[in-house]
DNA sequence: CGACCATTTGATATGGATCAAGCGATGTGG
DNA sequence: CCACATCGCTTGATCCATATCAAATGGTCG
C-alpha cells in the first residue's frame, strides 16, 4: 500500500499557491507547476518511507519543503543513492508500472502527490504536457549520465562535484547547508563515509572550502572545486 | 558539419524494408519502426565518427547493421563510453540542441538517419509518437541507471554483467561475438584493459565462460554470471 | 615472412576500503 | 542542570583490489 505506514499527516485538499517558482530552470518548473494544480499535500517525518522499490508507480511527487533521497539496497547490504530531491523538484515518475528505487524523506518534508494517470491522460490530449513528461525524463537522464561519468573519477573530484551540484540545486552560491548525512553522501558518490570525511578535511586544508559545522560548507574557492570537476 | 569527413558511402534513398524487427522488445522497436519509414541510409567505416560531442543534435540514428559506441573524452585523456548500440537500436536522440556524447562506428556499419524535427513535429500531432519519444528516453535512463549501480561493484561483477547484457542485446544465449575491443569494454565499465583481460581469464578458470577466440565468448554457466550480477 | 596491433600475463604501486579509536554535539533521565 | 548515553563525524593504522608499468604472446594483413 502507498505510504500509509509512515506518513504523519495528510491534507488532501489541493490549495493551489501557484507562480511561486522562479522563472529560471524552466524545464523542471514546467511539469512541476502543472502538478501544483492537481496535487494533494502530504507530510513525512525524517527517514519516513515515501514509496518502496517495486511498488506500483501510480503517483508522481514534488518536494514542497524538506528533502528526499531515492535508493536501492543490494544483496550484500550496501546502499546506492539514486538521487536527492529538493524543494521545487519532482521525482518518482516512471514509464513502467513499478518504482525503480525506494524513496525516503531525508528531513521532515512536505510532498505534493499527483496521480500519474492524470498526467499521462493529459499528455494524450495536450502535446505540451507530453513534451513536459519527456523533458522530465530527459533531464533525469542527463543527471544520471553526469553521475555515471563521475563514478570513475577520484574521491576528490567526486566530492568537489557533489558540493557544486548541491550549491547549484539549493541555489546557494557562497555556502551550502547539507540536509543529508555523510553516509548519504558516501552512498551517492560510491565512497565510504571515512573517505568522504577525509576528502572534505583535505579540501578544507587546501582552502577550497570551510567547514564551520559539519553540515555547513562554505565554498571558499569554487573555481578550485570546478577545476577538480572538469 | 555532420559526418561529411568520415562517412564512406551514402544511399539517401529511403528504401523501406519494414517489419523485419522481431515482435519482441516492442518498446525499442516502436520508435525505430517509425524511423524506417522516413530515414536515409548511410554507411560508416570502422572507427568513423558519426557525430561529435556538442554538435547540433538535428538527427536521430538507428543501427541497421554493424555496431556503434558513444563516448566522452576527459581533460586527462581518459575516455568513458556512454553506450553501445546494435542492429535495431536507436541512438542520438536528445532533448537539448546538442549531442551530449560523440558517436563512432565500432565496425563498418549501416545507419539509418532521420531528422529529429520530423519526429518531434509528428509527436505534436500524434500522442502515440510523443509516447514513443518519451519511452526511448526512459529506456535509456533505465540502462544508465543500471550501469551507474554497476560502477560501484567489483571488476568481476562488472564484467559478468557486461557479458550478460551483450548476450541479451545481441540475442545470443549461448555465446557472444563481441564487436568491440578490450579497450572499449574497459572504458564502458570504468576499468583498465588489463583488469578486463584478467577478469575474463579468471571467469574462464572458474568455468563460467570459455574464450576460444578473444572476441568470441561462450557462456558456459550463465547462472554463475547472474549470481555475480545480482 | 615480417610488422603491427590487440590481448594476455607478470611485478609493483597506490587510492580508497576496512578495522579501530577518539571526539564533539545533541538529547535524556536523574 | 548536570552526568551520561548516543549518534554522527573525524582521524589513525593497515589491507587489498585495481591501476600502473613492463614485457611476452598471438593474431592479422600487407
Amino acid at each position: 500500500m502507498l505510504m500509509q505506514t509512515s506518513m504523519s499527516a495528510v491534507a488532501p485538499r489541493p490549495a493551489p499557491e501557484r507562480s511561486r517558482t522562479a522563472p529560471a530552470r524552466a524545464g523542471i518548473a514546467a511539469l512541476v507547476d502543472q502538478m501544483d494544480l492537481m496535487g494533494a499535500r502530504m507530510s513525512f517525518t525524517r527517514n519516513a518511507e515515501i514509496y518502496g522499490e517495486n511498488e506500483p508507480a501510480d503517483y508522481v511527487y514534488k518536494v514542497v519543503s524538506g528533502a528526499v533521497r531515492t535508493y536501492k539496497i543490494f544483496d550484500d547490504g550496501r546502499r546506492q543513492i539514486g538521487g536527492f530531491y529538493f524543494p521545487g523538484e519532482a521525482f518518482g515518475l516512471e514509464l513502467g508500472d513499478e518504482h525503480e528505487f525506494s524513496a525516503e524523506a531525508i528531513d521532515n518534508s512536505v510532498i505534493l502527490v499527483v496521480k500519474r494517470s492524470a498526467l499521462v491522460a493529459l499528455a494524450d490530449r495536450d502535446p505540451d504536457m507530453a513534451r513536459k513528461l519527456w523533458s522530465f525524463t530527459a533531464r533525469e537522464l542527463q543527471r544520471v549520465q553526469k553521475r555515471m561519468l563521475l563514478l570513475v573519477k577520484s574521491a576528490e573530484e567526486r566530492v568537489a562535484y557533489f558540493l557544486l551540484e548541491m550549491a547549484g540545486r539549493l541555489q546557494s552560491a557562497e555556502a551550502v547547508d547539507l540536509p543529508m548525512s555523510r553516509q548519504d553522501i558516501a552512498d551517492y558518490l560510491g565512497l565510504t563515509i571515512e573517505t568522504v570525511s577525509r576528502t572534505l578535511t583535505q579540501l578544507e586544508t587546501k582552502a577550497a572550502i570551510a567547514l564551520p559545522k559539519s553540515r555547513h560548507v562554505v565554498l571558499r574557492n569554487p573555481k578550485a572545486l570546478n577545476k577538480l570537476d572538469s
